[in-house]
DNA sequence: ACAAAAATATGATCTAAATCATATTAAATC
DNA sequence: GATTTAATATGATTTAGATCATATTTTTGT
């Protein structure tokens, strides 16, 4: 991680949704960071020190379990915000790591700060409480998603979900990740990834997948 | 559902967090309903309405999976907020359903009058927010156990989650909600009950489940 | 109080997906 | 550019837990 230069403070979720006096604040006390790709921006289990925005590249938002197993809870790009699970009553520890997975900016504020601009914007708490409440819908999906549909259902699902993130039928993944995502197995995926190529669902070409039929595979999704 | 007498105007989140010149309002707008045992109080797909407070009694908090299978996203009781799924940014549908588990009563308010109090009361909108920061990390966390846990570990979690939320180590529940809640069967929560029994970590009778050794059960969960 | 419906109990069977094992290829790193 | 390390490929084996089947008990509606 090191430090880049100053943002427009126009891009992110906390210059969005703040009164035009506060922007200079703002302005004063976020700093710009870069990570590479692989760097960890923050760790599950340690203390919550401030908020992260994104401003480019991609992120995977995701908790360990033993030494060898994740889940991949989000995926984050351009404008999303990071470490806002810290702001919950509990104890100030991040509950999710968050990982480069490419090369990223981030602009970050101290918790106190944010806390403050949260008081001062009435605007901004509320936009965040509803972004809170969609993922927070998301997240209970999800949930009956793992106890309800088999995995090739799942992959479809997430297949579709990181294209309506790209905004884009292509895109990039490991297996690994896509496994994690799918809350599931790296053989699991690369069988079933198989069977999505020979149904020409989609395309795959090293690490790039193309999605062929989106019709088809949201019908694995409901069905 | 029948309409009930009027409320304390002091309990619920709604009241607890506004303004006291904004009691008022609250008092000529809100109402009080009653729900027998097994009566839908708003049902998932359903246009949101209102957002209800639960007064008395206990209420689950479910998504359905096709006609018989469910998942049990969250047990309610005295002083716990329902409905407010609906605030996110999408299109206003209930995406849980909430059903009376025991005779209950609830306060109501139309999403017009709620909207318009966290416009009012800025304190009201930030812990409505810590709120869901906190059922997001705990949804996140059932995900991962979902995941990575075995069934007996995520019952055992789920039997210690139901006695911290009724403050007491033996209370009342059916093996099917048991089922759904922990993500799996009735026949396999049968089973593992049944284990636990043996192992003197629970004692049953009937739909009563006392918890005899907290600890031991925990350490089914870091397992 | 009685019939119908729901919840519980328990064994037998089946299967999706995890785990294991090992070869190959690609990508970092020194 | 060579060497370690990580990601991918793919078959074989195992297993947790779902599903099925059926009997019994409890609850609920009339």
């Amino acid at each position: 991680m090191k430090k880049a230069g100053a943002c427009d403070l126009k891009t992110c979720f906390l210059c969005q949704f703040s009164i035009p006096e506060w922007i200079a604040a703002v302005g004063d006390h976020k700093q710009h960071l870069s990570y590479k790709k692989n760097e960890t921006i923050f760790q599950e289990g340690s203390p919550v020190k401030g908020i992260y925005f994104l401003y480019d590249g991609k992120v995977k938002v995701h908790k360990q379990w033993g030494p060898d197993k994740e889940l991949i809870v989000r995926f984050a790009q351009k404008g999303d915000i990071l470490g806002h699970r810290g702001l919950g009553s509990g104890e100030r520890l991040y509950t999710v790591s968050a990982t480069a997975l490419e090369d990223t900016t981030v602009c970050y504020t101290d918790l106190a700060f944010f806390e403050a601009s949260l008081k001062v914007n009435p605007q901004l708490t509320l936009k965040l409480m509803q972004f809170y409440a969609d993922e927070l819908q998301e997240a209970e999906r999800k949930m009956r998603n793992l106890v309800h549909m088999d995995v090739k259902s799942r992959l479809a699902d997430a297949l579709l979900d990181i294209s309506r993130l790209h905004n884009d039928i292509q895109f990039t993944i490991s297996r690994q990740d896509l496994a994690s995502f799918a809350g599931t197995t790296y053989e699991t995926i690369y069988r079933n990834l198989q069977e999505f190529i020979q149904e020409k669902l989609i395309a795959v070409d090293g690490k790039s997948i193309t999605i062929l039929q989106e019709k088809k595979l949201k019908k694995y999704i409901t069905l």
